[in-house]
RNA sequence: GCUGACGUAGCUCAGUGGUAGAGCACUCCCUUGGUAAGGGAGAGGUCGACAGUUCAAUCCUGUCCGUCAGCACCA
């Protein structure tokens, strides 16, 4: 007998090989038919699936959260069957469930299109209500292989190959149809429900390789109620909302356009805010003691040569052409380091100039891919807040370490609390013998241990010359994006010839620390503008706030409190468009202006204003000194806030 | 780069094989109005670029450029 414990803590023992579901039914009937899967020591299992030891078990539900997953991947299911129903010939692949849905790769001549959901979705709707029982068989390699290849199934055949020997092969069947799969799944295809969605159908390589050929995935998303699926679709809306390309078009910050792709046309708000951040930066640089140094935009091609840069990376450089009088070719910097390995190498150092920071705000160049291109996020001409510490070998986890820290306070600045830190290891392809790569690799974990942050392992995914730490932030709808990152580079020191005389005279290859706080100011910017939805804190508000005029009688008094706002360090504008004040209130609500100081006949009189912030509609009237104390105050960036404190 | 979609006024978008339209924004006039759109008039477009088909192309075809989504890439 085995001993099965319920949730409650009861123990009851059965005949091994009993079925989750003949449990559940001797239980009570009603309890067999809401139950969808089970849970057996906490891992998801089919209910069909025979109990041969003892165990805890949970009748898994409909409603319950681990469901979420089962109604996606028995959507994909049912989106394949709906699909080669609809189109035969169609090869299958895989469907995995993602955050907030699934998707399924399909392989077929023609394209599917957008206009193909409202058949696929009917289909699959049929399918559903036809409520087909899922079945679990387990078949042999040689069974399997042979079905699918007659199908015609030949990504099923290569998937089946790569199962590990020791794996069963499980088919789970809806009816006719069937497919190859790890399972779990619901009871039936009526589980699924009718509140799931297509949502847009893309190209993705066969396994993730751009060298094999491309297939067409359907992406879909499903909850287990309608409720729940208009609410996912409206918080896509209002992410929508949040998009940094159109806020920054609302808000007046920067443009694009096709003479230069990737590159950002800065209007006057959107540098305001940009030369806010980097001042923001260079306090914080100083503090930790970096001197900030400028390198040439344009250095001999030989340089990247030297540096690796032009083997690995030749596709993305930008290169002058040769001219007449000069057989050199010239590119244009992807990156700073090696320029400020030029400026350590000038001048013989020691091993007491250690740690040696240098910062940049570098502008850098880099042919991306056109298909990467993504409004700030991700352009071909960007300014990163670089800097490289030259250090010791002894000081690499503690310098590290700093980094860390301060990257992290500075983030909460921000509001950005729960960064979430990436660890990448060593590539495939790289230079440096691999001794290096552990020392570098050992270093940065030793820090990571220190900080005490959580973090995971991206493996293979280091820099070529070292392995690296990335601090990931995530966009408005969901995409993460690398922002900071800490670098132990043990090579290109060497490869660029810079030394430092050691206590003993001797000379040594410094290792170089390559770090970014917030990465890339355009990206940071992105990430920002959709952080705060275009709400921006006073200190960083372009224009902080916008005196608005009821009549043309306060004109001269508005235009004197800007003046003032600008002798005391604020960045004030006046409307004394000849418009009501309605019409100001919500173009300037709009325009997402903090602060709105109303005034008329009687606050020029009075020598008041009226407050309105964004987002409230309260409006508070008090004198123009106190208003301008209090924003003066408001405005000073959260770094000095704290320094006030010092002083 | 790959797959697919898209590109019409500053923005959001209609539209047609016979050289274009709306709303908002813009300019001017009237209005001086107290917290999210006052009224009127006007101006504004090589319909992404270049080829081709056609008597005629913004519309059909092709190539290129750009944008969007995903994939691949991301020093």
């Amino acid at each position: 007998m085995i001993t099965v414990t319920f949730p409650d803590g009861a123990r009851r023992e059965f005949a091994p090989g009993i079925s989750g579901l003949e449990i559940a039914k001797g239980i009570s009937p009603s309890l067999a038919k809401r139950t969808i899967a089970m849970a057996l020591d906490g891992v998801l299992s089919d209910l069909s699936d025979k109990i041969d030891r003892d165990v805890s078990i949970e009748f898994i539900s409909r409603d319950d959260p681990r469901a979420l997953e089962l109604i996606r991947h028995d959507a994909a299911h049912v989106l394949a069957e709906a699909v080669q129903t609809l189109w035969p010939g169609t090869q299958v692949t895989i469907g995995p469930v993602i955050e907030n849905g699934f998707y399924y790769d399909f392989y077929r001549n023609e394209p599917f299109t957008p206009e193909d959901f409202p058949a696929i979705e009917k289909k699959m709707r049929e399918i559903i209500a036809k409520d087909k029982p899922f079945t679990k068989e387990v078949w042999s390699r040689e069974q399997a292989k042979k079905v699918f290849r007659e199908k015609g199934e030949n990504f099923k055949v290569e998937l089946i190959d790569a199962i590990p020997p020791g794996e069963d092969l499980k088919i789970y069947k809806q009816g006719d149809w069937f497919d190859l799969c790890r399972g779990p799944h619901m009871t039936s295809t009526g589980k699924i429900g009718n509140a799931f969605k297509l949502m847009k159908v893309a190209g993705a390589y066969w396994r993730g390789d751009a060298k094999n050929p491309m297939l067409t995935r359907i992406y879909g998303t499903a909850w287990p109620d309608q409720k729940q699926l208009d609410q996912y679709l409206h918080m896509l809306e209002e992410a929508e909302k949040r998009d940094h390309r159109r806020l920054g078009r609302e808000m007046d910050l920067f443009h694009f356009q096709e003479e230069a792709p990737g590159a950002v046309f800065w209007h006057a708000k959107g540098w305001s805010l940009f030369e806010t951040l980097t001042s923001y930066l260079r306090r914080a640089q100083m503090d930790a003691g970096y001197l900030e140094v400028n390198t040439p935009q344009l250095m001999d091609s030989q340089l990247w040569v030297q540096t690796g840069h032009m083997e690995k990376y030749r596709e993305m450089l930008f290169l002058t052409e040769k001219r007449e009088d000069d057989e050199r070719v010239f590119a244009i910097k992807p990156m700073n380091c090696p320029g400020h390995v030029q400026v350590f190498k000038n001048g013989l150092k020691s091993y007491r100039d250690l740690p040696l920071k240098l910062a940049e705000f570098g502008k850098v160049h880099r042919f991306e891919p056109s298909g990467a291109l993504h409004g700030l996020m991700r352009v071909r001409a960007f300014t990163q807040d670089d800097a490289h510490v030259f250090v010791t070998e002894e000081q690499i986890a503690e310098e590290t370490l700093k980094i860390n820290n301060q990257l992290l306070e500075i983030y909460k600045d921000f509001g950005f609390e729960d960064v979430r830190i990436k660890f990448s290891d060593r590539p495939e392809q790289r230079i440096g013998d691999d001794v290096i790569w552990d020392k570098a690799e050992a270093a940065l974990k030793e820090a990571l241990e220190r900080s005490g942050k959580a973090w995971t392992l991206n493996k293979g995914e280091g820099a070529f010359y070292g392995p690296k730490l990335e601090y990931v932030l995530r966009d408005a709808i969901g995409r993460d994006w690398q922002c900071g990152t800490i670098q132990v580079d043990l090579n290109m020191p060497g490869r660029l010839g810079a030394f430092y005389i050691a206590p003993s005279g001797e000379k040594v290859t410094p290792v170089m620390l390559h770090r970014a706080m917030f990465g890339s100011l355009e990206r940071f910017i992105g990430i920002l503008i959709e952080h705060y939805a275009g709400h921006l804190p006073l200190w960083l508000s372009p224009t902080q706030a916008m005196v608005c005029t009821i009549t043309s009688d306060a004109d001269s008094y508005a235009q004197e409190l800007v003046q003032t706002g600008a002798r005391v360090g604020l960045r004030f504008e006046a409307d004394l468009a000849n418009e009501k004040i309605n019409y100001k209130v919500r173009e300037h609500s709009l325009a997402k202006i903090p602060v709105l100081l109303v005034v008329g006949k009687k606050e020029a009189n009075e020598r008041t204003v009226s407050i309105r912030r964004l987002g409230s509609t309260d409006q508070k009237s008090m004198p123009w000194e106190d208003a301008l104390a209090m924003l003066k105050a408001e405005a000073v960036p959260p770094d000095l806030q704290r320094a006030e404190g010092l002083a």
